[in-house]
DNA sequence: GGTTTGACCATAA
DNA sequence: CTTATGGCCAAAC
């Protein structure tokens, strides 16, 4: 009989999801394309959460989204250079190589609060 | 409708 | 430290 597929984490709401995630970063706190890749369900979309960022350019709904708080795994902003200034005038302080403690200002996802606001974006 | 390009991360050598 | 590879796409050209 044909393979069984396992559900996938990239589905049609994916971007929603994305954004919906990174809204419960709160201000003066950071996470990684890979923190938000996790609490989606599967590490390895990372790179999908990036498509979905880079998306969300072209789309113009980043109003709610503060996309400026999302840093690669090394703590070091991607992309716009503004990213940085944003974060600094959150409160968010970089070490000399331009990179952010993340285990002092990595957001912790709580699963209720990720569960409503997944649920939300549906 | 094929080819190109793009906000990443973990692992191995 | 660097380089290479694999991993669930989607929009623009």
């Amino acid at each position: 009989m044909t393979a069984r597929r396992e559900p996938r984490v990239v589905t049609e709401g994916f971007h929603q999801r994305v954004f919906a995630v990174v809204r419960l970063v709160p201000a003066g706190a950071v996470t990684t394309y890979g923190d938000v890749a996790a609490a989606l369900g599967a590490r390895s979309v990372a790179r999908h959460v990036g498509y979905a960022l880079a998306a969300l350019g072209r789309h113009g709904a980043s109003d709610d989204v503060p996309w400026h708080r999302v840093l690669n795994v090394k703590g070091a902003p991607v992309g716009d250079t503004s990213q940085r200034a944003l974060l600094e005038a959150e409160g968010v302080a970089f070490d000399g190589r331009g990179r952010v403690d993340l285990r002092r200002y990595g957001h912790r996802f709580e699963r209720e609060l990720l569960w409503e606001a997944l649920r939300a974006a549906e």
